[in-house]
DNA sequence: CGGAGCATGTGGTCGGACCACAGAGCCGGT
DNA sequence: ACCGGCTCTGTGGTCCGACCACATGCTCCG
């Protein structure tokens, strides 16, 4: 069997800062909170520029695992944080809008992912979440609300649902999956025929789907917001083409 | 209802300058494979400085939407490119390392995922895939296998089933998650008692699974692999313990 | 006609300087 | 003794100008 070459090269310096920094991750000695020396201090340290310290620690920052702010006193430098959201969803949002994941794609992913999450908290959602959730639903049930406002809940609703399922990554993702179609169910909401009709058939589905996970019946939730989403990505695929 | 105010600064240039790009790459105007001017004439028509641009440059290399390479011809500069593996896999395994996601969490995520991988393979993946699918395991069952080798190519296994499946997303997260407890798992299996014994559990647990993939049991393989994963955690989970 | 060598353009790095901001500490008035 | 404002200091953020390494393209000489 022939050998398989891997490049081996990575001579930038900030590739190899960086590979310093997340060495001291895995190895436990960065954990969350804990703050890094200043970049004055550490690139000398480290015996690169700054320059190229800071294209490393922007890595970071965008990775979602550290964060930096100026000023004086202890909430000030660079700290090692865990806020993998905000990266994941911009992730998902700049490739999905480059075409590396079709429609289909992320309606499956989200099938998946939403049925584990409807699943997950129909066993352990706490009762603050569900009511909060309660709150949500409601605000998407006022009359005359706008397509975007009820966009916005509604990505808070599932959202809010993931992470109450009590699973950490699989709210994440499924945070960020929702988050990358969200500019595009935008657009198909705006497009739909008859909309207040449209928002009171998705409202019903809430409704039903926050009763299902109270009384503890994940198999059916899930199975629900099944259908519901595959129901609303089928028209997002229908509407522009009808259009 | 109060308003809830969102922070609106991020007055960081190199923010800005990653928001420009990024509302080119919404709008369709950069696409894959597109190139970047050279970043000394970009900075000035950006009006900020080259130091600002390259950290947008690195975030969006980081993101794995973007790479760089020196030197001269119609392959240096940078260029739009669609890479979110790596970038999905550092994320994950940065923040599994720091303790954002428990072993749990990712068990479960796996479960989910790689059933829905092996569902989908099970109908759509093509011959060829399945064929290197034997090859990995047939050097999998090549008898006093080392730990090291064998968890290369199961991994190599669950991503490829996943690739073939025909979801580029799931299989992205899938292969990310799977990435991310390698060392783990790696770990795991070096602490195994009867490591050869281990190893022909889950070959034969390969070999099933591969054959009802190849007759199209969707459903059956999707069993089998939780059941698979579910396995190999519960020795990650007790056998550190035991120890 | 062909190969060696130079010119050019690209990202990568470096060092130094300055800016804005927020806390810390001082200093004065009350 | 307290409190308010002022200044000082340290932090990240930005900018500039220079140089380096490298790969390509071109030229010039054999």
């Amino acid at each position: 069997m022939p050998v398989e070459w891997q490049p081996v090269q990575q001579s930038r310096t900030h590739e190899l800062v960086l590979r310093s920094i997340e060495e001291r991750v895995f190895a436990g000695e960065l954990r969350a909170g804990d703050r890094l020396p200043p970049e004055r201090e550490l690139a000398p340290v480290l015996g690169v520029s700054r320059s190229a310290l800071r294209e490393a620690l922007r890595v970071l920052e965008t990775i979602g695992v550290l964060v930096a702010q100026p000023g004086r006193g202890p909430d000030a430098g660079a700290r090692i944080v865990r806020n993998p959201d905000d990266a994941l969803g911009r992730l998902l949002r700049l490739h999905f809008a480059l075409g590396s994941y079709s429609l289909h794609d992320v309606l499956e992913a989200r099938v998946v992912l939403e049925r584990s999450s409807f699943e997950g908290a129909a066993c352990h959602a706490p009762d603050e979440d569900l009511d909060e959730a309660e709150e949500l639903v409601a605000g998407m049930a006022e009359p005359g609300i706008g397509v975007s406002a009820f966009n916005d809940l509604d990505t808070r609703f599932h959202v809010l649902i993931a992470r109450s399922s009590g699973n950490a990554l699989t709210s994440t993702l499924t945070s960020a999956v929702r988050e990358s179609v969200r500019p595009l169910i935008l657009r198909a909401l705006e497009d739909v025929e008859d909309w207040p009709a449209t928002a009171r058939a998705l409202n019903a589905d809430h409704r039903t789907l926050l009763t299902l996970v109270r009384e503890g019946s994940g198999p059916e939730a899930a199975d629900l917001v099944e259908w519901h989403i595959r129901g609303l990505h089928g028209t997002l695929v229908e509407g522009p083409t009808a259009s």
